[in-house]
DNA sequence: TCCAAAGCAAGAGCACTGCTCTCGATTGTG
DNA sequence: CACAATCGAGAGCAGTGCTCTTGCTTTGGA
């Protein structure tokens, strides 16, 4: 995969990597509204508009950085899945959710250019969407092998138009979750960012202190509203 | 409580109500990353610099605007609460979830600028904590009422921190709900800004498209989640 | 090997931003 | 009436995203 390259394709390459390095380091500092090409510029020793050679806008350039912050928190997903014994869906469930609220905390702005407001006048590219559906993705694959085991309890949800659009998503990503577990695992998914927003947005400060002992009981409430049963022991 | 005042105060509370009422508009029309205080002052036919003082900061002006939004959304969930049928909770629980549905659909950038990413380098003042509970508040009393006509069932939150953590808002607001069902709100509460954020801020695209069907049975199992019960027929 | 073409950094410049300061004019009050 | 507080206007500062032109360097083909 890694083709051989011409001195200038890689120079290119390796200075655009660093502008988005930069600029993810401004963007970790500041917040993306702070986020600015011609101080990135500046600190990696180039004028402002050399910069342009590279990210044609500031936009593309946070495009960039949305599309690794997407697969930063998908790739911490699939690990904790991964790393989580396979037994248990209600514990890899959880596992899950806790390595996105777990990234969310330590990545703050990161995770506020993807699931916070959207950036004024800003349309997410086709290109996000890839890794906008990681985290999804990593859910979905939970409930799927509970169902393969048994340990998905059948949760229905009464609405044929909801059902149909569940099917079709699941169609869309070469998934083959039943559609009623699907729909309910889709408000699963948006009321665990619910959850992980209100924490890194300070929507729970001197409301929730024990944080993470709140967010574990919650996450496992989610999992198991969408049918996921622990193996009798 | 309408004092009789001088002209001139007069003049500035007018003056100041109309630069908030222009800001809210360029706020509604282009988010506030755009707000612009020059286009503002502009619009109304002042220079930029007499602006400062009704509103020493761009900061000054966007936490007036946060305020005026909390109360909307607040009044919003409260006005459907008192308009939905008192005899069923669960109704009662989904009509405030619509209400704030409904207001973040028709205000969406007035919802980012309250339970989006945070402005940076914003600090939420003291005097925004009170209309920000308000929705809060609505959905407590929802539950409280149930508890009251013996319709708010024994859910039980398992986590001595959090039981600990929750009867001190539940004191703190001047409210009587059972510590556990207060934990289980307050879980309850962040998921439906989940819900609600999802899909205002684009994340449902392509993904769910019987929204307010989705929306509706979302929210009314996010309502039994907390024991929320109708009433035997 | 030579040369045109493409890629590149640099600088100047435009229109915009939030914010400060100063300077007169206006206003309400002692 | 006089004085002090308040106010609007304007200039100005430092910063922003972005464009365009000017030369220099690298590249690939004849």
């Amino acid at each position: 995969m890694t083709r051989v390259t011409g001195a200038r394709e890689r120079a290119r390459t390796e200075i655009a990597e660093s502008i988005k390095a930069e600029a993810r380091r401004q963007l970790a500092d500041a917040g993306a509204a702070r986020l600015s090409l011609r101080a990135v510029a500046r600190e990696l020793g180039m004028v402002s508009s050399a910069l342009y050679r590279y990210y044609p806008s500031r936009d593309d350039l946070l495009t960039a950085l949305i599309i690794d912050a997407y697969d930063a928190v998908g790739s911490a997903a699939e690990r904790a899945v991964a790393a989580a014994p396979a037994a248990d869906p209600v514990v890899r469930w959880t596992a899950a959710c806790h390595a996105v609220r777990r990234w969310a905390l330590a990545h703050p702005h990161e995770y506020a250019l993807i699931y916070g407001s959207p950036v004024p006048g800003y349309a997410a590219p086709e290109a996000t969407t890839g890794p906008a559906s990681r985290v999804a993705r990593a859910l979905i694959g939970v409930a799927e092998e509970a169902a393969d085991s048994g340990l998905l309890a059948p949760a229905p949800f009464e609405s044929a138009d909801v059902l149909r659009d569940a099917e079709q998503l699941v169609r869309r990503l070469g998934m083959r979750l039943h559609p009623a577990a699907m729909a309910r695992l889709t408000a699963a998914w948006a009321q665990l960012f619910g959850l992980v927003g209100f924490e890194v947005f300070g929507q729970f400060h001197d409301v929730v202190h024990a944080r993470e002992e709140f967010f574990d009981r919650a996450a496992a409430d989610l999992g198991r509203g969408i049918g996921l049963r622990s193996p009798a022991a």
